[in-house]
DNA sequence: GCGAAAAATAAAAGCGTTTACAAAACCAAA
DNA sequence: TTTGGTTTTGTAAACGCTTTTATTTTTCGC
């Protein structure tokens, strides 16, 4: 106990010594003629400090250029307000345009939330495991086809999870994804109003759920409107340019060649556009492409690519906005939060 | 001096109580019947502990799922191994594929040097200047166009700064650039050796040291293989497609008209390829063009575009290690490093 | 001006490490 | 066995904050 005071003192005392640290709670302390307690009230608690006092402590610590250690809040308050956002998807990084948009959502709202934010792949993150870092965050946002036994991981080290761009049910794990049947209905429909009537749909590989959903979209909507559904008008490929070229390819030499594709991301519809070209058919006269996902890349090509928007930025951020109710003990936290998508006209359909 | 050891006796008996936490330290030390300065040793100086030591708290600290807690670590030792990049570019996010290269290549090196990374715009980290978050990174990595002032505010703040894609002489901040010089002169070599004796240059604008290494580039290279250095085949465009667009359609009019454009970045390639389309020219038989960057988009148009591959990921990943060299004190650390670039011909030149 | 209640402030413990210093254990030579 | 040196381990303070508990000061009704 006397020990414990002496050092104090000392801290109070020896401040001198420390002129090449930052200045510390004790360094306003002394100047204010304050306890360090209240000092730590009049920035994390201010109602318990009367007015004058605080603005005593800010006056001070304006002077001294203090701000609190953030380092030793999350000490002290064993809480370190940090997150990540885990890329789930095989040999996807930052780079895909997709989840670059996601990641931006996310950093503007960790930044506005000032939540710390580790951005890692689902791969790199398990061959870092048992590291320290990953282990001091709260929750973890999960970006695509994430499997269920790393959720339930994270679930049983209490870790709260997030899935974005991706939806399980019954696993009680909130899930922020864009309205896929929507946008594909948004498409279908332009592409029927725009008088098609032979439909074909250029599918890439993804998470089971996108996937599923899509297919069902398509299926139901061109059926509503009497179109025939022909699963063969329905191909599968990799989703890589060449890959939807080659699949493209097959339906267009088709007989009854459809006149129009809706290809679920732009990456295929590019391929799709590559085929129709190298068989001399003309974009959009003698085929119709929409890509699905809006990116970048839809304003250079030739003719620009009409294609769905994603707001990828604004599932980011929700699934941050959802991350924080969980971590803050809400109750009623959404469990699927869909935003919205829109058709961008463009040349190609 | 009683009472604390009082404390660290109850800590060590009464673990059962915090069984929902994680294990600490004293966990260890208590399974091992060794004390906690051992098993921190065991852990961070292992050379100063007897290997069958090691071995015993090892095996305990696997039974416990112990690991050493970050957050204390970083508290102990006054460090936080914590970095942050930010973009300096109007406008630009991690959405620009060639930041998102260079945050990628970042991302892998901090992960294997068990960095922490926050990743930020330079508007963004101002805005947010104050808060806890941004005082506790020991180094900044600038890529881009880094305003002076942003410098040396923080030299005075004693934090390290490495600059990537920007070199600024003078200042004594380590930069990692690529190739550039070398860059122009691969695109232009190959278009010469092509036959084309009328190159222009399109030029988007850029951070002043890459315009001006590009621009001297292209001018010596040009002369030096004895063409006519007319400053009318330099355009200077905004890096967009249509700026870019409407740039070449002045320079097409021209009645000597150049057979080749050499775009200082693939956005701009693009624009020169519309701008030529346009005008009925076809690429590349009446119009070649080239691109920088080799971004992922070069392999979606149509012609393929033929582009200086730029290794982003490279200059990320450097500018890492030679922040790690900043970090650790080292004397002699490289104050400009260049990485080399790489001619992709594709379909367009 | 008094006492009680309310408000403001102070003291000290605790968060999980690292490390200087001290003590103990070990070992070889005397 | 003792001595002296080396290696290994232990003790306790320190890192900068929050917060519970305790104490002091202020406020206010009478």
């Amino acid at each position: 106990m006397l020990v414990s005071l002496d050092n104090k003192r000392k801290r109070l005392s020896f401040v001198g010594l420390r002129k090449y640290m930052n200045p510390t709670i004790y360094d306003v302390a002394r100047l204010t003629g304050l306890s360090i307690a209240t000092v730590s009230r009049a920035f994390s608690n201010p109602e318990l400090v009367r007015e004058k006092t605080r603005q005593r402590v800010f006056e001070a610590a304006g002077v001294l250029h203090y701000s609190p250690n953030a380092i030793a809040q999350a000490m002290a308050l064993q809480r370190t307000n940090k997150i990540a956002f885990l890329i789930c998807k095989e040999g996807a990084t930052i780079l895909d345009e997709f989840y670059a948009g996601i990641c931006n959502g996310i950093m503007r709202a960790t930044n506005r939330l000032d939540y710390e934010l580790v951005i890692s792949t689902a791969a790199d993150w398990k061959s870092a495991a048992g590291t320290s870092k990953n282990k001091q965050v709260e929750g973890v946002i999960l970006g695509g086809n994430a499997r269920p036994d790393m959720i339930s991981e994270f679930q049983s080290r209490k870790v709260s999870v997030v899935l974005v761009n991706n939806l399980i049910p019954g696993l009680g794990v909130p899930c922020v994804v864009s309205d896929e049947y929507g946008g594909v209905r948004q498409a279908l429909e332009y592409l029927i109003n725009q008088g098609h009537r032979n439909i074909a749909m250029l599918a890439g590989r993804f998470s089971p759920y996108i996937l599923n959903e899509r297919y069902r979209a398509f299926s139901e909507i061109v059926q509503a409107h009497g179109l025939p559904v022909d699963t063969c008008y329905i191909k599968l490929c990799d989703p890589t340019v060449e890959g939807a070229a080659e699949a493209c390819r097959e339906l267009l030499s088709r007989e009854d060649r459809p006149t129009a594709i809706f290809s679920t991301n732009d990456v295929v519809a590019v391929g799709a556009m590559k085929a129709a070209r190298r068989l001399g058919l003309r974009i959009p006269e003698d085929l119709a492409v929409t890509g699905l996902d809006d990116s970048s890349v839809c304003r250079m090509l030739e003719p620009e690519l009409t294609s769905v928007h994603i707001d990828c930025c604004e599932m980011g951020e929700l699934s941050v906005r959802i991350m924080k109710e969980l971590l803050s003990g809400e109750k009623g936290v959404p469990q699927v939060t869909v935003v919205p998508t829109e058709l961008q006209i463009r040349g190609s359909a």
